[in-house]
DNA sequence: ATGACTTTATATTAAAGA
């Protein structure tokens, strides 16, 4: 089986890219953030044509997240319990974001994530990115704890680099956020809950990035960072034979500014 | 070994992205 996870920067805008790659790349499942719409937008009759089963979440031109697959798609969760919402003004109450999304394909928990910006250090966004990975890891800890042998995945777009080498520059990010210390703490706290990077292993670095902005020709220049990850509980994680970041979804006209990350995983 | 920001909406600027 495999499985992908892919930014999409707006399913309306990315809709031909994207179920052309599907089409071409024999992907099974494939988890997507950012498709910027409503789910009375989302164009479900491509990929239902190509055999995919589409759930998503959106509730409006922001966030949204979805998973495609053409093995099941079960069980369909809108967001993870304890799940933070955000307030867009101080004193209105926090209001649930379209940022999380849980189905079961082929008996693999699959978690299609966007993790808050975060903005600046300064900024309430940044606490609220802080406080929604602490829910995430206390969620994901809880489903292990339920079934130590569960498959889940936890996929998507992190906004975190966590180390110096998942940056071109540490000097251009410094006092930035996607590096900061906690930030990179939320996300090793994930990893020590037995959530484990099944990419790394197969796209060594250093200069191995999943997402380039569009501005200063930072795709040409190799000029990136690796903060879209896919990663596996223990009894996922015993599958997966081979991992990619296809970045050649990052070239050509009007691509997403992220590539597709991928795994294929043994029978299990 | 690629191309000089892009997307969306109560739109002609603002907000968000990272």
């Amino acid at each position: 089986m495999r499985l992908a996870t892919w930014n999409v920067n707006s399913i309306r805008t990315r809709l031909d890219r994207v179920v052309d790659w599907l089409a071409r790349a024999d992907v099974d499942v494939l988890a997507m953030q950012e498709t910027k719409c409503a789910d009375s937008q989302f164009p479900t009759l491509p990929f239902f044509e190509l055999g995919y089963e589409v759930a998503h979440v959106g509730f409006n031109q922001w966030n949204g997240v979805a998973i495609a697959s053409r093995v099941g798609l079960d069980d369909v969760q809108v967001g993870f319990d304890g799940q933070p919402g955000w307030s867009a003004k101080p004193g209105l109450d926090p209001a649930p974001e379209a940022r999380a999304l849980g189905a079961t394909c082929a008996g693999v928990r699959v978690w299609s994530l966007y993790v808050p910006n975060g903005r600046t250090l300064a900024d309430p966004h940044y606490g609220y990115k802080l406080d929604w990975l602490a829910a995430l890891r206390d969620a994901a800890a809880g489903w292990l704890h339920d079934d130590p042998a569960a498959q889940i995945a936890l996929v998507g777009d992190w906004n975190i680099a966590p180390t110096d080498e998942d940056v071109w520059s540490p000097e251009f990010f410094a006092g930035a956020t996607h590096v900061s210390e906690p930030e990179r703490r939320a996300f090793q706290a994930v990893v020590d809950a037995q959530f484990t990077d099944v990419v790394r292993p197969f796209t060594p670095g250093p200069g191995v990035y999943t997402y380039w902005d569009y501005t200063q020709l930072r795709f040409p220049k190799r000029q990136g960072m690796r903060i879209d990850f896919i990663l596996a509980s223990p009894a996922l994680a015993g599958r997966v034979s081979a991992a990619q970041i296809v970045r050649e979804e990052r070239k050509g006209k009007a691509p997403s500014d992220h590539a597709p990350v991928l795994v294929d995983l043994r029978d299990g």
